[in-house]
DNA sequence: TTGATGAATGAATGATCATTCATTCATTGC
DNA sequence: GCAATGAATGAATGATCATTCATTCATCAA
């Protein structure tokens, strides 16, 4: 049995599972960026995947498990740049901190549509453990890696500071930027949050930044 | 016509507009934290009012105006309280930010409940271009008082920084937080998340905190 | 006491939506 | 070609819910 992944683009009405779950999983972030979580409707994603009805429930069981589908896929995405971005930044610690505040403001990381997403599942996760759980998740091994890394620029710099506060109170502020950026302050663009969260490095780590 | 609000606990079986509307707008709440935004259902509402269905439309026309005076009323609330504080802290600029930053973290304001119902609103807010407009006017004024307070402080303490980057940065860190406190993180309850909030004003402004 | 006013009820209505499934269609091995 | 397999369709179903409104009930002024 044939389970390759087919080549993208090509004009099959029928394609693999994997391809046909990518697809719709897509659909739903444009969907509820552009109506929200619960005003996206079964028959909004196959529309905006150019399907028919009934594709969702052949593919993934229940709406329920579209959308969990669905924030695994962002959260999969977010954790695999900020690794990539790790990866290309030097073995300095501060430009590893740096590469990834840059990213979280990054034109691909920090659009009003992705941080919609973000929000709608945050919104949601009081009330559903399963979401609360995977969020949860991603934070922790983002949080982890930044505390790790504050620690090693406080030892290496000499500074006398409370790396893991520091290291908690900067992944918080990006989170509280993000939300600034999306629910309104016109004044407030990417690059001036950026800005922001640089000036806190800068007070924290005078050497460094 | 009497519209003299009635004394609260009262049997009456009728009751005045005003207290009806609080009534139901604390059930809303309720319903909120418990359920979601988008599964609290009008007959959830009134069940957890005490009262029946069709009491919404009569009082609030429709679900989605007992929505919007329901954000209006925690935006009023929340700001009631940070103005509150700032009448009962002292004149000094240094006092006036550690009354707000200790507020964000009392138990009044920092409760899973009241979190739950501003991330519910701020995850819709995207597609609810309504909702937006509230909550970016409730982060205006604060911003704009964390600001001034901000600079104040800088200037009467001869540090040289930008004031407005740090008073953003905090209030963002401040969200930020409350979203690490509601989703998950069982190691960050509301004294780590104030702790923290205090390194970063300690490392901006060593003189003070 | 009575009649008028308006608050409150809850059964009925109709709209929206997730889900199902009988059927159609495309692909592949023989 | 010709099954056989499984992807895709979309009309039909049933559940959930907001909203309506005819009716009941409480209050108060005369």
């Amino acid at each position: 049995m044939a389970t390759a992944v087919q080549s993208t683009g090509a004009k099959r009405r029928t394609a693999s599972k994997e391809v046909r779950r990518q697809q719709l999983i897509k659909a739903t972030i444009r969907c509820i960026s552009k109506r929200g979580l619960s005003e996206t409707t079964m028959a909004d994603v196959a529309r905006e995947a150019g399907l028919s009805q009934g594709i969702i429930n052949l593919h993934f069981q229940s709406k329920e498990k579209l959308l969990l589908e669905t924030l695994r896929f962002i959260a999969d995405d977010y954790k695999a740049a900020w690794e990539r971005a790790l990866e290309k930044a030097g073995p300095h610690a501060a430009d590893r901190i740096k590469a990834l505040v840059a990213l979280d403001f990054s034109s691909r990381i920090c659009e009003r549509k992705k941080l919609a997403v973000w929000f709608a599942f945050w919104g949601a996760a009081k009330s559903r453990p399963t979401y609360a759980r995977l969020c949860a998740e991603r934070d922790r091994q983002y949080d982890n890696k930044m505390v790790s890394l504050c620690r090693e620029l406080a030892e290496e710099g000499g500074y006398d500071l409370d790396a893991e506060a520091i290291a908690r109170g900067l992944s918080a502020m990006m989170e509280g930027l993000w939300l600034d950026v999306l629910v309104g302050h016109e004044d407030l663009d990417r690059e001036r949050a950026h800005q922001i969260c640089l000036k806190l490095l800068a007070t924290a780590f005078p050497h460094h930044f």
